[in-house]
DNA sequence: GCTTCCAACTGGCTTGAGCCACTTACTGGC
DNA sequence: GCCAGTAAGTGGCTCAAGCCAGTTGGAAGC
């Protein structure tokens, strides 16, 4: 039973919607709609492609999605600007970075030309999350931690989400409860307490944002968070501080730069 | 002149579809759906809370956008599954692990029970791409780069896409322009060559996937992808490697360990 | 028992209509 | 000159209806 083909429709056949969103996203990459341009009206696009509104308007959604373009109420769509990405290095846990008396954040904030502030919004004794718990090696089921969270900003933009957690039986009635924490900030408290940052780890993930973060980060659809898990670890390899960092993925990125670990010489240590 | 407000509607009147959204979130984290469980068809939806079928689907798109469920066609719509996450760490370039035979991929791969396939997609000299010639520190007006493609299975699901970029001066008439690079891979050439794996800077970010990006990993809707830029640096520091990897987000992440530098005794080295 | 077929379910996608909210520029009154 | 008002444009969201395409299970035929 054979069935002959017609003649036409060499491609595989595409939804209109998807049909539009690729013939968009060809035009913004040929360049003929470059970064902030504004795309046709959904209207126009409707009309200029012969399909009912709402199809077009799925077209622009699909790029949405894909971060391309943004959708300004009342204004049009426009196309997305590549962000200069605000990059975390490795470098920050540096103890030597201490000495400029700037943390991290604020000294690539300066680098960049921007004004950074850190809202500290809480600093409360918790139950800690799983995850948490299993790397501060911590009870899950008691209020066997502190909580810290901070929100970092760059020009008034909103960049991160952090979270600290610290041992409660090491916090307690310390400056490590208080919004200032002293000199060289909680790693200065930690050390006095006998924990020197020797090695740290960090765990580096992505997912979409929850719709809190999304709150919390003014994300535009289409945007990623960065997620990184920091354990500290002192000089006896015990880990004495976790923290959560969520990023929004379209002006932050990660630096990292390390040694190799050479080959050790056979039976030598 | 004063407007009395209606008596009810205390909340800040959100739209039906993502209220819908918001209901089925909340179903969710309170675990009365479970990861794997079907939610409600999308007709059934719209009669429970009396909206076009239009609207509840809409609702289950916005839940599908935040990574949290899956639609099935012809099946219906499943709470996500959280998946184990293939760790990628930073002793991936350590050299020991030469001694192995395997590749970190293989060795991460057995260590999680899986089964692991490289594709090797093409081996071209090309012009590189902007971000590559600048770190590879060659042209990027001429074909100066050869450009090995690869893809990474983990049991047959594709896991990421590496591109790895060498100066084409070097590569030419080597088994680095072969599939089978010889002994200890490409970094084995690159040895002889006398570039000696010594440093390695990382440079992670997180977006959405292009079209294409989603078909060659088999992405849900969702589901962001990770970016790593990586560049090798020898024992004189220059770079002389330089590789993009492109991983799905919803089943891989990466570690980084690395020792913390300590601060320098005044005045000495 | 086996297979084939079909009905009823699922999501995928489009249509065309309508109302709302935000933005902009112009117009008219003062 | 200023300001208020308005009209026209934009995206945001919903509706009701319809057809298509996978999936499933049971009924009908062999």
């Amino acid at each position: 039973m054979l069935l002959v083909m017609s003649p036409s429709a060499p491609s595989p056949q595409q939804p209109p919607s998807r049909r539009i969103a690729e013939e968009l996203r060809k035009r913004i990459e040929r360049g003929e709609l470059a970064a902030g341009d504004k795309l046709p009206s959904e209207r126009a696009l409707a009309e200029e492609y012969g399909a009912a509104r709402n199809t077009a308007r799925e077209a622009v959604r699909i790029l949405a999605e894909q971060g391309l373009v943004t959708a300004k109420h009342g204004k049009g769509v426009f196309v997305r600007q590549p962000q200069r990405l605000f990059r975390f290095g490795s470098d920050r846990y540096s103890i030597k970075n201490r000495e400029t008396g700037l943390t991290p954040f604020r000294l690539e904030a300066k680098r960049q030309g921007k004004t950074a502030r850190i809202d500290v919004l809480s600093i409360t004794r918790e139950v800690p999350p799983a995850d948490i718990a299993e790397r501060l090696q911590v009870s899950a089921d008691d209020a066997s931690v502190v909580h810290r969270e901070n929100h970092y900003f760059a020009d008034d933009e909103p960049v991160q989400i952090v979270s600290t957690y610290i041992r409660w039986g090491e916090a307690q009635g310390t400056l490590l409860m208080q919004p200032k924490s002293g000199p060289n900030g909680i790693y200065g408290r930690l050390e006095e307490l006998g924990h020197v940052m020797t090695r740290v780890r960090d765990e580096i993930s992505a997912r979409m944002p929850t719709p809190h973060e999304a709150a919390l980060l003014d994300l535009l659809p289409g945007v990623p968070v960065l997620e990184v898990l920091h354990t500290s670890l002192d000089q006896n390899g015990e880990p004495f501080e976790v923290t959560r960092y969520v990023h929004r993925a379209d002006q932050t990125g990660l630096l990292y730069e390390l040694p190799v670990e050479q080959p050790t010489p056979p039976e030598a240590q």
